[in-house]
DNA sequence: AGCGGGTTTGAAAGCGCTTGCAGTGAGGAT
DNA sequence: ATCCTCACTGCAAGCGCTTTCAAACCCGCT
């Protein structure tokens, strides 16, 4: 039914020993005999058996990217990075997506990715210390996007710093009063970049000895919805404030749709920054951090790749560069 | 080093074949010594090996996912049902994306997938007929999204009705010059809906005795690049023109940006309509046709996992509904 | 006690490939 | 001519499971 390496070596006259080693590319077979080998391959339209050659081999040749949903554009982004960087590699993507509380336990406990990938990606999937550590101790590589950890090595931006930096911007402009719609803090199943984004937020207003109240922030979950709950939650609890950052697109998004709904007009009224550089916000004029997404993608594939086949990779950069996109969601307040 | 399935057969004195038998809920396994297996195996954290177990069983409990691009909203939205859908099922699923002609090329040349997967689900491919016939030649199981074929069962929506819909709703608030942006049509290598969805807009306007000029069209990609380069296409090209449908959000988005940016107004001046209810279309008030993208995944999976399985898929609905949300961004023209 | 039937179990033959090791030959050195 | 190398090649033993086939067992019956 199926052409096998045997019926190969039967057509090339030679052994399937050498049928492997020709086809493989290793050393140690003569260019005739590979050539013959080859053309036999050719002919009989022969592929390998996967199963077969990674069993015998002992290898899986499959990464697995594990994600918290596939929907939102940070995601896809630097999956597309990533997918891109493996082209070629000989290497297999296996997605694995923990939406719910549920499906992370179930993730962490069953961790059925065992004996299936050479190597783990973990794209923002927050981890307690013990977990980075179980998980490490599987013997599977890992490799971290966004959130680290301290038991391998992971490829990041600095959060601290582009909030800092947008909030600096925002203070330039003039505003003083600058709201903030954060990611969860302080659940250790969510994100720590809210946390860190925060403090950028905190640490630009305090070095101009602005005392952030804590009716200037609300948590959002970097959705939509998020941007829309809180700037009513915000706008309520705060008079006086004329500008807010977003630690998403989305929920900037969001928050302009609220801001607009309560008869209020972006840039003049209230100034909105945004996070992540969406693929619409050049298209709505959203002022936002740009984070590279698909770099992102891409570097933790090479830092993967590098460790899985023993190269050394201490001159992969860790921390990737941020910029400051500003467009039209912004500007002075009114005097 | 690592425990198999010897191991677990020794620690419950039983033989391997037994222990095979036991932990996949094989019948023919006394109740007891199933759980002695069980709990040997759970004591010994027991996995098995997936190479192994498809080598020998000779299925490969995968299937593979093959898209245009990762990005774009509705690719990630119909994925994102797709896994869902194969959550429990023992299945894994791989991934191939096909950005460029040259990828197109590749796939259709190195048929990657072979010997590697069960099953193939072609979103939105786009395949002559004898690429159809070659890939259903190949004994993998194909299930299609959208971009159908003769040769293989697939999911899709009434494009031709959908658009036709969507065009009467701007005809019955008055409008008569209705333009379009279309997906690029004619090219094999490109996505059918764009034909289909200007036949039901072809179809309204004719209905209601108005004959499209040629200047009424314009092509895109779907992108919302093609979104603003068509309204300037557009307007320059025609005047009178007061609605314009666009085939996907997106590139609605897009026009609607261009729109505003030549001082015109949505809706008073250009009524806009879009199509797929993009994530962020809800925030930005725009018309469009939804279409259920998670439940064309879902379908298309049960479809597959059927045939896989040799279960009857008759009953399973081949055409899903779509509906227009009437938002914002539409409403009568100026007299 | 002996028998027929169904239910459990185990032995062993693969599944298709990789790889350690031994064998073969050609060519050069002695 | 003999011996040694070295580059190739083939043999055969796995890799860790599934599955066929036959043996073993447990019943209730005769």
């Amino acid at each position: 039914m199926t052409v096998s390496i045997g019926d190969v070596a039967d057509r090339a006259g030679v052994s399937v020993a050498t049928v492997s080693r020709a086809l493989r590319g290793l050393p140690n077979v003569a260019e005739g005999t590979r050539e013959r080998v080859l053309r036999a391959a050719a002919e009989l339209d022969y592929v390998v058996n996967p199963n077969a050659s990674r069993l015998a081999a002992g290898h899986n040749h499959t990464l697995a990217a594990v994600v918290p949903h596939t929907t939102g554009w940070y995601f896809q982004q630097v999956l597309a990075g990533a997918q891109a960087a493996m082209e070629g590699s000989g290497y297999d993507m296996l997605l694995y997506t923990l939406p719910t509380p549920v499906a992370r336990e179930r993730f962490l406990t069953m961790l059925p990715f065992r004996k299936r990938v050479d190597g783990l990606l973990l794209l923002d999937i927050p981890l307690t210390d013990p977990e980075q550590r179980m998980l490490a101790g599987l013997g599977t590589t890992i490799v971290s996007v966004g959130e680290g950890g301290s038991h391998y090595p992971g490829v990041e931006i600095d959060n601290v710093g582009a909030a800092r930096r947008a909030t600096e911007y925002l203070l330039d402009q003039g505003h003083r009063t600058i709201g903030l719609i954060s990611g969860l803090l302080d659940d250790p199943m969510r994100f720590k970049v809210g946390s860190l984004r925060r403090q950028g937020w905190m640490q630009a207003l305090r070095a101009r000895g602005l005392d952030p109240d804590p009716s200037w922030e609300v948590a959002g979950d970097f959705r939509l919805v998020d941007g829309v709950e809180g700037v009513n939650r915000l706008l309520d609890g705060c008079s006086g404030m004329t500008a807010i950052f977003c630690m998403s697109d989305e929920m900037a998004i969001g928050a302009m749709r609220a801001i607009r709904e309560r008869g209020l007009r972006v840039p003049e009224d209230i100034s909105v920054v945004g996070f992540d550089d969406h693929e619409v916000s050049s298209y709505l004029g959203l002022t936002t951090v740009a984070q590279p997404m698909r770099l992102l993608g891409r570097t933790a594939i090479s830092i993967m790749l590098a460790n899985l086949t023993g190269v050394d990779t201490s001159t992969i950069p860790r921390q990737l560069p941020t910029s400051l996109v500003v467009r039209e969601t912004t500007g002075p307040p009114r005097s």
